[in-house]
RNA sequence: GCCCCCGUAGCUUAAUGGAUAAAGUAUCUGCCUUCUAAGCAGAUGAUAAAGGUUCGAUUCCUUUCGGGGGCACCA
């Protein structure tokens, strides 16, 4: 709304500046409207009246009285904010007013947990797909990671209004089934070590290496990964094996489909692909002078179906850092398909583990790594996950698990869900003492809340359609988790400063309401997060 | 050699080019006869180094140092 009013005020400027001679030469998206929590600084405040001063040769100050000025004018604002002041050197801060505060608070009372739904995705359909791992063995640590992002990511993009699925990409194809297959026969050849190759061993006995290797991969995904994926509370819509696009001669037809374009050339006994006309810096094999496959012919062939067959508007993939080297090919491949800027690839830089104070690498091949299951066992989902989402993706993790075992206890996770533990102890005392927290929304006096903490938590609490809204846009889904430990803050804060029970009736019931929304939104926000909401701690 | 990510408090991490750099943890100090002290309040403590762009730089550019990843007819 900000905007939208300084660009109609902008508009009639540059007409006038325009008159004046002066180019104004201004880019609105530059502008920087955010929010601050801060009594000083306002609730919202921008910087608009610095990147105007150049073009409009004033100082920003003058510039901010000026636009100060209008938008008080405009009706409709007037209830919306207390005050705008011009501060420092000329930032324009917007006090938000009760009346705006609780209409916003009814808001979340009458829409609940819905509160935050957004319609930005436009029902338009999106897959999300991650972890994504080789079929060789248990989910490591490292695969933790892209589990929770995807899947948080997933949610968040749901709430913003997209119909989105969840996707795994199982590779039951290639050299490393082969590997796996003569790891289960225990021949010569054999690379997997670990347990689980062990159990494989008696089943897979007597059959040929690559059929014993898929097999495997099959019994891998079933009964190891698709139950860990579950502990760690993640839902797939889909698992599409890479075999399914060899049977269905997927990837021959997309190879047809690129010759035709005359997007295909021969060289040294290989197939090309003219991926340099698609940005990429050098061209790509896609059939190997053997007659195999590569991974990239497969890969294009899998986006070909989640475009075309699936017909999916967008298709988020979120992979490993060393996967960077994949893109160029790839985006190529979807951009020559003609679904250019339809597929984004998010890269989720490496988790290292540390033990005594040593870097391990991790090696399924070896037999060295840390599995998901020993993290979920020692620590358990929530605490896990809200290890990995508070990092930002180009963040390298290191990784201790006898500290995140030792730091479980005084996880910040604990912190949110005792927020939330403590609501519902106040709301089971009202059944107790037959209160009826809920009342006609209509009815409620929130004009009682006037405390800086109730109205510090109203603010906290309207934050959520922004939050998702933002992550939707830039996928940076540590946003979330930081949020939900600003919220729990707020209504600690709340919970210290404003007895519930003990009030006269009216206030008592205005903030019976304002717990009752703080449950909501923080359920939401855990649940977003894949985060249990306990009642109880 | 070329490309990508990172370097922030003792430790693990936040921060659209904005104002006093934010949390947790660690250390120290207060607060339970009152709805759950897994809480609240306070103290200590940081942008790797050097230049540049800008009214303003943790953020953008250049260089140096340090860590990780990638440069396949492997997946």
């Amino acid at each position: 709304m900000l905007k939208e009013t300084i660009k109609t005020y902008l508009i009639s400027a540059i007409i006038q500046a325009k008159k004046e001679g002066v180019s104004p030469d201004f880019d609105l998206e530059r502008t920087e409207i955010e929010t601050k929590n801060s009594i000083i600084y306002g609730d919202y405040s921008t910087n608009i009246a610095f990147l105007l001063a150049k073009e409009a040769k004033k100082q920003p100050k003058a510039i901010g009285a000026l636009l100060k000025e209008k938008i008080e004018g405009l009706d409709p604002k007037k209830d919306i904010f207390e005050k705008i002041e011009i501060r420092g050197e000329g930032f324009i801060n917007f006090f938000l007013s009760k009346t705006a505060l609780f209409s916003e608070l009814k808001k979340i009372l009458e829409e609940k947990e819905k509160y935050g739904n957004l319609k930005t995705g436009k029902g338009r359909s999106l897959q999300v797909e991650f972890i994504s791992a080789n079929p060789t063995g248990p989910l490591t640590v490292g695969n933790a990671r892209g589990g929770v992002f995807g899947d948080c990511l997933a949610s968040i993009l749901e709430k913003s209004g997209w119909k989105t699925e969840r996707e795994y990409y199982v590779n039951d194809c290639g050299k490393q089934i082969l590997a796996l297959g003569n790891s289960v026969l225990k021949n010569k050849e054999a690379v997997y070590r670990g347990d689980y190759i062990e159990a494989l061993y008696r089943e897979m006995k007597g059959k040929n290496s690559y059929k014993a290797g898929q097999a495997a991969a099959k019994k891998i995904i079933e009964k190891i990964i698709k139950r860990t994926v579950k502990n760690f509370g993640i839902e797939y819509d889909n698992w599409f094996f890479e075999s399914d696009l060899h049977y269905s001669r997927k990837i021959e037809k997309a190879i047809a489909y690129l010759e035709k374009k005359n997007l295909i050339y021969k060289k040294d006994g290989a197939v090309w692909f003219k991926s340099k006309k698609f940005g990429d810096i050098r061209d790509r094999v896609l059939i190997k002078k053997d007659g195999e496959k590569t991974y990239l012919a497969g890969d294009i062939a899998y986006h070909r179906y989640k475009f075309e067959e699936k017909k999916f508007d967008k298709a988020i993939n979120i992979w490993g850092a060393d996967h960077y080297g994949d893109i160029p090919g790839l985006q190529a491949g979807v951009w020559a398909l003609g679904h250019k800027g339809k597929l984004d690839v998010v890269l989720l830089q490496f988790v290292t583990i540390f033990e005594k104070g040593k870097t391990k690498k991790m090696s399924k091949r070896k037999g060295v790594f840390k599995t998901l299951d020993d993290l979920l066992e020692s620590v358990g989902k929530d605490v896990a996950r809200f290890f990995f989402l508070e990092r930002s993706a180009n963040a390298h993790l290191n990784f201790d698990l006898d500290l995140a075992r030792e730091q479980s206890e005084k996880n910040p996770v604990y912190y949110i869900q005792y927020a939330h533990a403590r609501i519902c102890a106040i709301l089971r005392k009202c059944a107790k003492f037959q209160i009826n927290p809920k009342s006609k929304i209509q009815n409620l006096k929130l004009k009682l809340l006037k405390h800086p903490s109730e109205l510090a938590l109203i603010k906290q609490l309207i934050r959520l359609p922004e939050i998702v809204g933002d992550t939707a846009r830039d996928y940076q889904v540590q946003r979330v988790p930081q949020y939900a430990l600003d919220l729990a803050a707020s209504f600690h804060q709340f919970y210290r400063d404003c007895n519930v029970l003990k009030e006269k009736e009216d206030l008592k019931t205005a903030r019976l309401n304002l717990l009752l929304a703080t449950k909501d939104v923080l359920r939401e926000t855990l649940r977003l997060m894949g985060i249990f909401a306990p009642k109880k701690m």
